[in-house]
DNA sequence: TCGAACTGAGCAATCGATTACACAGAACAT
DNA sequence: ATGTTCTGTGTAATCGATTGCTCAGTTCGA
């Protein structure tokens, strides 16, 4: 690997210059600077960030920790961060936590250790580690799921899509709803199963038919089967995210259940995928890229403006996009 | 932020010591080290990463560089990636190159940069930059995508997977295929276009009908809308990624094309909503996770084995799963 | 009893880039 | 002509952990 004194040495001048003139030319001569740069130039010169690191104690770099990477709706977030980083001389990468609490733990600790310029988390459950990060003076964002900590946030409004899918599964004239939602330990899940309670206390519905499972197919898949071997079984479905719809999908199409027909269904998040279902699903849709903008927003605020502003927590609105598995086939 | 001289002080002893106790006690006093390890834990010291990798002059960090985080394909890959390299005491990041020439160089750097101890690449081109993993000494393992240099690769047989695809459209009795697939510069889509073509040639059918367009769902509308417009447009398609085969329904649903009905449709790349879509996609399936170990395992030896042990190819095979939108309504 | 071999611990060099400080020479003021 | 300021450059300290080298003290064999 070439070194700062392999072209100091190619210059024929001293590293100190060579480092001025490859960062900022703080009066450094034009021409030498240019002597340099081309010396830099021919010996394929790299800095090594590992030195400039230890010695600026400092990095451009984000860890964004994300709880389950093979949900779509995480990837656009992704893609939301990583475009505004870009634009402010980030580089992000992405961890996956895989809803694991130990995981999510070495990647804060990596986050400390690689000491990141920021973090941006969807933390896996209340009892989480980014304590470490602001006891290490390292910028957070929050995103997707909310905590008590002051800390900066950005989450859509889980509890109020959540209501008024509901909503209008009832107005289609549907019964008797149930909500499957993800495990209690997950903010959003939770909010989910509120906004639908919400909906069910204004139509004086007194049954609750609540259902928790990890935000897998698998728990998709069993939740509906238990809520269907009920003695009273649902006659519709609020689905809190796109992988449980995914098992909801697999557990009626055994039975021969069609959405839309036999049994009402309205799922929270968009999927590319759910116009094309048989029938299109119904679902609330989240401002996936918007939300990974606006958190990256924060982030660089953080960092660069005041550390100790008040945090913020931005709620974005969601979208209630209906199209064929919560009609109602009487109306 | 409590470093080892602060160990070592609250200790009672030498900064080398503590190292070396923290490490692998070579040759510590048993109870020294106990010291050590209780004063270290009592400050709640953690190891600053940026200046032991500067020391080592080696990480533990893997960068996994994919050409795009939306494709769930590469979600699997990086799962099976990411329990690896976990049991063998790697980190693992995630980057998004995005299909971009540009951002794959920008990460690509960061390795070097960082000197991360191994690349896992899919790259996005034959034009590619991990010459200069290679001249910097880190070792690299293809996925996905193949590349001519002389590199530790794991690919799927997607000629293949391609070539039984599209003898069973034939075999149904669809009897003008067409292909829509990846750009040019994606080995992938190239590989699976020839397999296409070994199916024709073996079928002896002459005309090819092939579209190439970027791996998107706007790529598989427009591809499909300029198939049916010409003037024999084709009975059949063989589409040769999920995003791509979204698109294709987009634009069958907006002309009322059924699949399995009025158009046969074979993809490549089994995706969880395949199953679900009205009617069910028949697909050929990658064994995505267990390229991803697989990846992992060539990774793992590369880098504590022989450096300079010949390069190896795992090519892993592919399965056809038939469902409804490839069969003939005549059958 | 004496020297060789070994053990455990500390001193100081090292990784590569940045930057505080020093300093030579030019430009300028008096 | 002499002192002051400014510019551009170099020397060396620094970031924090690791590790080669050294050395005091101990063990062991002859």
């Amino acid at each position: 690997m070439v070194k700062l004194v392999d072209v100091a040495r190619e210059a024929g001048t001293s590293v100190a210059t060579v480092s001025r003139a490859l960062n900022n030319n703080e009066r450094v001569d034009p021409a030498l600077a240019e002597r340099v740069r081309a010396a830099a130039a021919k010996l394929g010169y790299r800095p090594n960030f590992v030195a400039r690191n230890l010695r600026r104690q400092s990095t451009k770099l984000w860890l964004l920790i994300i709880s389950d990477i093979e949900i779509a709706f995480f990837t656009s977030v992704a893609r939301g961060v990583e475009d505004t980083a870009l634009k402010h001389g980030y580089a992000v990468v992405l961890c996956n936590a895989d809803e694991d609490d130990h995981k999510e733990a070495r990647y804060v600790d990596l986050a400390v250790a690689e000491q990141a310029a920021g973090v941006i988390i969807s933390p896996h459950s209340d009892h989480t580690h980014i304590e470490r990060l602001i006891d290490a003076g390292i910028p957070v964002v929050l995103i997707d799921r909310g905590l008590d900590e002051p800390v900066d946030s950005v989450t859509a409004d889980s509890r109020g899509g959540a209501q008024a899918a509901t909503e209008h599964l009832l107005q289609q004239g549907w019964e008797r709803p149930a909500c499957i939602t993800g495990p209690q330990s997950a903010q959003t899940a939770v909010q989910r199963r509120l906004g639908y309670e919400d909906a069910l206390k204004s139509a004086s519905i007194k049954t609750r038919r609540v259902v928790h499972r990890p935000f897998t197919i698998e728990g998709g898949r069993t939740a509906t089967a238990g809520l269907l071997d009920r003695n009273r079984p649902p006659d519709s479905l609020f689905v809190a995210n796109a992988a449980l719809t995914l098992g909801v999908l697999q557990e009626l199409q055994t039975r021969g259940l069609r959405p839309g027909t036999d049994i009402g269904l309205v799922c929270f998040d968009d999927a590319p995928w759910a116009p094309f279902i048989d029938p299109p699903i119904s679902v609330v849709s989240q401002p996936a890229y918007r939300m990974g903008t606006q958190a990256a927003g924060l982030l660089v605020e953080r960092i660069s403006g005041g550390r100790d502003a008040p945090p913020r927590r931005i709620v974005l609105g969601t979208d209630l996009i209906v199209r064929s598995s919560s009609l109602h086939p009487a109306r």
